[in-house]
DNA sequence: TTGACAACTTACTAACTAGTAAGTAATATA
DNA sequence: TATATTACTTACTAGTTAGTAAGTTGTCAA
């Protein structure tokens, strides 16, 4: 057979936009195969489970971002800029459609999904917020941030206040969302 | 037959906590027949639809919280107080086997819920929005509160964190949650 | 040219979903 | 005492869910 395209990371891609449109439980494989034109089974054939898919969806996003942030020329941005690509990320995804970070998603569905996404979901949370920690921590010993605190508390209400700010969006517009975005700056400004 | 109990107010309660619990689309009608110790069309007697009891849980919440603010009592206590009060919602909630606040779940599940819930969900969330943001404003007028920008801006930030902090703290734990809480407080210091 | 293999489809299952129609039993009211 | 009403139960439906087993077809390597 021909081998045209990339199914198994179509699916992976379908899965992610599902799962931060809908909720692990607001989709379905049929909803996957309807979509890219093949069916039910197929989706199986690529991925065992949906728990193997959401496991696999996670693991993707966490290998991304991993990357990103262990990638030579990122690690010497000034601290600024680096935020600045951590707030992209949530500002591109409430412009794919309103979207709602990963993690927002799965924790939100926490007691309705299986325990092999709980502990991706757990490790890839952790994972974002040590590298926010870690930023926040290095911008104020450089003169780039201002907080009172310790940096890990910091870092959880930002972190939080990005989560829970596309969330609210949804309910009252995208405006709501950049006002969060710059008031952590704000808040954060020398 | 004998009226021992309020039904419709037991299917209320659980069908609240269980939406803070697992979101819409992860708990039906079998659940709550079964937890409460009867048939699945009993819940069908009381609330017609899904749709309907979700609406109703909504409603009751909402009710619940402008009872609360415009009581004459609250409205004389200090800024403080108030918001110790507004945080003291969330933290019962992290208390309560961990659960979200409705906003978050609800609007997590947004594009898989049906209008009316997103209509409920979005005047929940505004009123809450607004309480907040005035509550936040009298304090800054009276020096109770210090921070930079607009009231709005500030009241967004912090209701997505708290919102957001619940769901974090599923991964991470409680203590994660505390720390928003906290460094909230911190930032709004005088 | 043959045979292995990858990438599917067809056809199915058991469990669960919201929702309905008809029947039953206890109680309140006339 | 007769009747109406409330609060259910029993028994069902049509649709959806994740998941499986067996068959099909195009491609590629020996």
């Amino acid at each position: 057979m021909v081998r045209t395209s990339n199914t198994p990371r179509a699916i992976l891609d379908l899965a992610e936009s599902m799962l931060q449109d809908k909720g692990y439980n607001g989709f379905s494989y049929a909803h996957i195969a309807a979509e890219l034109g093949v069916k039910n089974a197929a989706i199986h054939y690529h991925f065992h489970s949906k728990e193997e898919l959401g496991c696999a969806v996670i693991q993707r996003y966490r290998d991304r971002f991993q990357l990103w942030v262990n990638n030579a020329r990122v690690k010497e941005l000034p601290p600024q800029k680096k935020l600045d690509w951590f707030f992209g990320i949530y500002t591109n995804l409430r412009a794919a459609k309103g979207r709602v970070c990963l993690a927002g998603s799965l924790e939100t569905d926490f007691n309705a999904i299986p325990d092999s996404l709980r502990e991706q979901t757990q490790s890839m949370t952790r994972e974002m917020l040590t590298w926010l920690q870690t930023t926040l921590k290095e911008g104020r010993e450089v003169g780039a941030f201002q907080f009172k605190g310790e940096a890990g508390a910091k870092a959880a209400l930002v972190l939080s206040s990005l989560q829970g700010g596309l969330q609210i969006a949804r309910a009252l517009g995208t405006k709501k969302f950049h006002e969060v975005v710059e008031q952590n700056k704000q808040d954060l400004l020398v």
